[in-house]
DNA sequence: TGTACATCAGTGAACGCGCGTTCACTGATGTAC
DNA sequence: TGTACATCAGTGAACGCGCGTTCACTGATGTAC
């Protein structure tokens, strides 16, 4: 790391050391003081870049929704429309990058808590949503499901795996935290969701 | 109120308090200070009573839970085994009793975040979740499910609501917030898991 | 190519804030005889 | 019923803490001529 008086690119580096703060410590402990600081940089230099914190976090969390459509589109790839489990294996995705990541999905969906600025976050959190239903709107033209809302189809789907989410993260006894079974869980669950929808 | 020196029940009044003022403002922004000053008690009052914030949060999980439980039971009532749309009934009941008391829910799931004596709330989250379960596995043997495992069974059901409630708390402008479509979309997707799993 | 100047992106000291928690204390209550 | 005493449940002052944010400043950079 060069030693300019000018960072070079501060905001990025903010956004990026938050995310890193994230993975070490409960996002309410994050501080902008605290970035600051590990990026060597004083603690009024933030706000040159960002309104308050608040901004700051909205743009991680919007970063948190692009690595999410990212990953769900991973997982789903190869796509294929008549296969059932290709939706399964983006909602799985959905899922373990949730709980990899579960103070990120924290700020991610605390996002509409945010003052203001959070527009960025919520923009980014309907692609990734977006995302989902135009695949899943292919599957549902394949499987003959043409004629129904895929949003609509969809909500169950999007807020099943949302909810395994919460709770896995929540650290809840009662469900499985073996990524093996989650799986197998979604994707019966998925799968008798459709046949039942028939 | 009588001005005695001697508060009678501080413990409770506190809980109470707490309850209340997490009706008003964000989890994180409700202090001891806070509910001590709002019952007109010395600020170190409360440490006669818990240990620390967390053990005053925990106990103000519980019974959270315990009220969901409530919740769920009386929108449950009358029960009919023969009636999926009780189970409808009984999540719909958790979905509204979250988006009433958005605040209470997240200081609910987010007790496994506290220190150590979450235990409590923790315990009376699973007697939410078992009384689900066993009205749950009612509705199971009424429709010939009984091979199958209630919790396994049940769990895309309380995830799928979960989920609901966790993202229509968020604001998430995907999802419709009115009540009436929120039933019609859980009684939907409940009926079509339990044809699909037949 | 060189110079003057505007603008940008940092510094670092300072502020106010409210909180969680502790502690030596005192007033109220309950109990044993 | 009265008294002595232990215990309980408050007081209120104080502490340290770290944070978010502001502000007058200065060093670095880019540009116009």
């Amino acid at each position: 790391m060069s030693k300019t008086y000018h960072h070079g690119d501060l905001r990025q580096a903010l956004i990026a050391e938050t995310l890193k703060l994230l993975k070490l410590k409960p996002a309410e402990q994050v501080s902008v003081a605290d970035a600051a600081r590990e990026l060597g940089v004083s603690s009024g230099a933030p706000y040159r870049h960002f309104k308050d914190r608040d901004a700051l976090l909205a743009e991680v969390a919007a970063i948190g929704f692009d690595s999410l459509r990212d990953r769900m589109s991973r997982e789903m790839d190869p796509f294929d429309p008549g296969d059932i489990d290709r939706i399964v294996a983006g909602g799985c995705g959905y899922i373990f990058f949730s709980v990899e990541n579960p103070e990120l999905f924290h700020v991610m969906w605390g996002a509409a808590r945010l003052k203001d600025a959070h527009e960025v976050a919520q923009k980014s959190g309907e692609r990734c949503y977006r995302n989902f239903i135009e695949n899943l709107a292919r599957v549902m033209a394949a499987k003959g499901f043409d004629s129904r809302e895929p949003t609509v189809f969809g909500t169950p789907l999007w807020t099943m795996v949302h909810g395994f989410a919460s709770l896995v993260i929540a650290e809840n006894r009662m469900l499985d935290r073996d990524s093996a079974s989650i799986r197998r869980q979604v994707a019966d669950a998925t799968h008798a969701y459709f046949r039942g929808m028939a």
